[in-house]
DNA sequence: TGACGTTCGCCTTTTGTTTGCCGTAAGGTA
DNA sequence: TACCTTACGGCAAACAAAAGGCGAACGTCA
């Protein structure tokens, strides 16, 4: 891990202190008045630099999202809902018994991560086959290029990889059976975006 | 787990406490008049959010139905050597410094188990890509259909889907552009068989 | 039917994000 | 030595999005 500045360091330390304390994480405007900080610029700046050097992880935009990463030792692994089944073109189908399944903690983001498993050979191009597990991350938005559950008109969920152009979203299926399907942004929502994949023979 | 706001963290100790006293959840209207609030609906939200961030789980529509998720628990997971790449026809190339990665417990075997990364597009046709990462178990046999590591001539190691045929041994590479090995079978040694594959986008 | 949970607008407050701009210190280089 | 570049620490204001809240209508289940 990188070393830190005293700036750095003492900023650091407050954070841990706060939420040993509270069980929840300062607002910046909290840390500035810590700090004797009037501009929350400056706190966010420090924020940004403490999770680039990977102490503290955030969610975007999200209020007292700062979470200390765990120094150190990993072994970790986290229990995440299974739930339920995605193919291209079908309703996710949810598990009626909540199931879980454990991955390691360094595989999540910041926010509500939860897995699905892929029915049928849509994605086989982007070498997902049918039974994995697909780890995916709730989002309303996604970056070109990434793989997300997408629900169009509010009915079909799918599972492509996403562009955006010209206003309008391309959804590209990764069988070159399939056409990518290019419609109006307002008609597809980003359900969550794909962050890894879990396979067992 | 998500890090909570400070309303959150209020209601969900409310929860605990309420839970552990009564031995059932309160109502929507009972955690709203904890805490002053005219409109269930605003309890509502806040029941979602922290269903949303992984604290309580909620039968849709039932009184009452409010549970606590185990805090902290998850299962474990195990640290295992990244030992190096491998890509078909090179040897696997070690890593100096001893990486390792994190996998769920749940994911290995009885026996010694280690991961590699996989390089180059040789395994394209089994779903696996570039940068991959296999979770090989180690063993000096395998079954029919098996993904292995296998030595071959004592000096070159690939990655490969076994089949033993006539005292002589096939090894198929999942790349159409590749030829299929079929050589004697003491040229050919088991290193491990492949038994997980864990990707990150 | 009554007790509860759910959903839908709509609003306010809290909080995080972004964009400039400034000063200082450290390191490289002409 | 003078000069340039880069990283850190800081300020202010405009902005955008969650979070928190309201009331009312609507479903659902025992």
């Amino acid at each position: 891990m990188q070393p830190l500045t005293r700036r750095q360091r003492e900023i650091l330390d407050y954070l841990a202190e706060f939420i040993e304390h509270h069980g929840y994480s300062p607002s910046l405007e909290e840390i500035g008045r810590r700090f004797g900080l009037s501009s929350l610029a400056t706190v966010h700046k420090h924020l940004g630099n403490l999770q680039e050097k990977g102490f503290i992880k955030r969610a975007w935009n999200r209020s007292r999202s700062v979470e200390l990463v765990p120094t150190g030792a990993g072994g970790r692994a986290v229990e995440i809902p299974l739930q339920g089944y995605v193919a291209a073109g079908d309703p996710i189908e949810a598990v009626v018994s909540p199931e879980t399944v454990a991955v390691p903690d360094d595989f999540l983001g910041a926010r509500a991560t939860y897995a699905l498993r892929v029915r049928g050979r849509s994605m086989i191009d982007e070498q997902i086959r049918d039974g994995d597990l697909v780890i995916v991350e709730d989002r309303k938005t996604a970056e070109n290029g990434e793989m997300v559950i997408a629900l169009l008109d509010g009915s079909e969920v799918t599972l492509k990889t996403f562009h955006r152009e010209r206003g309008r979203i391309r959804l590209q299926p990764a069988n070159p059976a399939l056409e990518p399907l290019v419609v109006d942004a307002d008609r597809v929502q980003v359900q969550g975006v794909v962050i890894g994949l879990m396979r067992r023979y």
